[in-house]
DNA sequence: AATATTTATTACCCTTCGTCAATTTTTATA
DNA sequence: TATAAAAATTGACGAAGGGTAATAAATATT
């Protein structure tokens, strides 16, 4: 079990100890092109991916964005609603059937207070995301479209090529059109 | 005293709680262009910035990328460094003489560790750069550089108009020319 | 299997930004 | 204050991405 191994490589637990987490999550099914959560609603969750890959966008000028890829063993949710307990001003919606283990705000909290080796996996997982979007927003500054491209298709190709090619292009801050004539342009090569 | 105020904005302490705090940061002045981090360093504290300017940039192919600046009332750090005790991959530098109240990691840890209410203060920042990173990361992929230069002018303008064009430019993604050649064009609407 | 729908490719032209280089302006320093 | 250094502006040109639209390919749906 994965989320297992995610927990055991950050803090060692008893096995009473990973037992108490475990039943604290919850198993969740999306099919393709279902919603882990939509804009106006509050996210109760932060999710774990088990299988399947997943995206969240928001929705600027009728034009949809796409700031976030999840896949297998990345943690995913609409961070500002979750922790802010505010409504979502984003979508994540799943690109292929997936399975989650999805923990609620209150079960954290209680895990938290009860026992200082779940705040350390706490914000270990909060400290992940921090640096994750740091390195992302680097990317945006410094990298061209084209190394972006590359660095995506570098994270897990199986998984990637299995995606739109709309839905990568907006991930990387271009029209698919242009994807298309830079994928061009690197088969050329 | 400004810092005081962010605290009460979070949650209401007594007297001796902002006392034990406040003991902890300690004040520290920077001259313009002295470095309150170079790469390589451990970032040890977080800072408050109570008067003045600052960039974090890093540096990849002999280019400088200001990927943020730090005004009054912003928590600024090299976060990565700062969270894992790692050397920092970035500089942070005044552009301005400055003061900040800094705080030591082992000194949060103190606080949080003592008394709940440092917990939920140290969480409100934390919350607020992840907030902040995603804001910018959404301003890259969703804004042309142009909207990007008008919503930093917005920010706090007086400030804004002492730091260096090339900063700026760097800080909006694009290059020091193109810069001024959009401050033309606005100015000549 | 046939049809409809969605997704991807390609071509056209246009705009913006990057690069390189020269000049002007501002700021720092002897 | 004079001089040097740094920062900002401007011009010319090229490359890359955007917009629109038409076509082709792949997926869904009946």
């Amino acid at each position: 079990m994965k989320l297992k191994d995610f927990f055991y490589n950050i803090v060692n637990l008893e096995d009473n100890e990973w037992n108490i987490a475990q039943n604290l999550f919850k198993e969740r099914s999306f099919k393709k092109g279902e919603y882990l959560i939509s804009e106006g609603k509050i996210e109760n969750y932060i999710n774990f991916i088990v299988e399947g890959t997943c995206r969240a966008f928001y929705i600027k000028n009728g034009i949809e964005y796409n700031y976030e890829i999840g896949l297998e063993d990345d943690w995913i949710s609409s961070y500002k609603s979750f922790t802010n307990n505010i409504p979502s001003d984003e979508y994540i919606q799943a690109v292929t059937n997936m399975k989650v283990y999805s923990i609620h705000r209150d079960s954290i909290q209680n895990l938290v207070s009860i026992n200082p080796k779940f705040a350390v996996i706490e914000r270990y997982i909060v400290n992940k995301i921090v640096i994750d979007k740091t390195e992302r927003l680097r990317s945006f500054i410094t990298d061209t479209p084209n190394e972006r491209y590359l660095k995506l298709i570098e994270r897990k190709k199986h998984l990637i090529q299995k995606i739109p090619l709309n839905i990568l292009a907006s991930y990387i801050g271009i029209t698919p059109e242009s994807l298309s004539r830079l994928r061009k342009r690197l088969s050329e090569k």
